[in-house]
DNA sequence: CCCCTGAGTTTAGTATCTAGTACTCAGTCG
DNA sequence: CGACTGAGTACTAGATACTAAACTCAGGGG
């Protein structure tokens, strides 16, 4: 295969060009997650924060920004929005992170895992994450329903049930 | 926990507010993959194309774009160019992936399964992934070193060796 | 009543990115 | 020689993002 991943099974070369990518699903999720400071938003909801001034004091990004991440964020069902109040002040909104949103953090994984492994530096990353059974350092595996660890090299893709094709032009 | 994940332990909520995130493994990895065009050139590279033409047709995103990510793939060796000849033409480069690029591969299945899950057409998902060694469907998993299988609300987060906070300002 | 705080919205100027087209360049074919 | 092809580069217009600051809004406190 010199160097390549397997192609398609059951596409030839010209309809896997051909095809229509529009609802590729890696496409649609980084229609939400794509733009930047969505996956930083992320984080630092992993690590703990919550409140618009904690992002906006963490990530130093824009609030015009940051507010309309977190609107777009909230839309998709992945933070929701509860209230909080400190004594003496009044109540105001914070964010939580919502299951589906709970169903990205293997794929925000494995893009720390990446880094980690090759972007840290050299004596090591500045977070790191493990099993709260065990302690043992977490990661994320490719893996099959069948319980078998996967090698890239063994994943085979094939089209499914709403593949097709661009229209002619 | 009022749907929070665990905030990291051993940092007080100032340090966290207060950290250097320069060296975060996410943000770098995204400086590097985060830009538009740039998962989607793995995902044509992971389904078999390997030439400017390709990715342009089947992308359709501007050329001079996707000179400037497939120069940034190689320059960090996610990307490797080779040289292919079609018989009565010169010869060209193509692009193939590196051991490097490979190890994207989980973070980009995890963007890939969380699109299949929510935001695919009622019918199903386009592409179809499957363990080629048993036929059974492949998706990324959060696991610890010790072999658990860990749930994400037991991921436990902690500083780690270049951990630091902010200049004083 | 006025000031304070946190969470935004609005506005304005600048920088960067994106899209789309036109152009270049190197070899091959007729 | 001139046309053709694939792989880019160059250029221009428009969209988006960034910086920065001012402004709004709803309570609470002095």
């Amino acid at each position: 295969m010199d160097g390549r991943t397997p192609a398609p099974e059951g596409i030839d070369a010209d309809a896997r060009l051909d095809r229509d990518t529009s609802n590729c699903s890696i496409a649609r999720t980084l229609e939400i997650v794509g733009e930047k400071w969505t996956i930083l938003i992320l984080r630092e909801i992993f690590y703990g924060s919550s409140r618009f001034g904690e992002f906006e004091r963490v990530l130093g990004c824009p609030r015009n920004l940051l507010a309309a991440r977190l609107r777009m964020l909230v839309e998709e069902g992945i933070l929701a929005t509860e209230t909080y109040q400190v004594p003496g002040s009044r109540s105001r909104p914070k964010y939580v992170i919502t299951p589906r949103g709970m169903d990205l953090i293997p794929a925000v994984l494995g893009l720390l895992q990446w880094g980690d492994r090759y972007r840290a530096d050299p004596e090591g990353p500045a977070m790191l994450t493990r099993h709260h059974g065990c302690g043992a350092p977490v990661g994320v595996e490719v893996r099959c329903e069948a319980g078998h660890a996967v090698a890239a090299e063994d994943i085979e893709s094939l089209p499914g049930p709403t593949f097709r094709l661009r229209k002619a032009g």
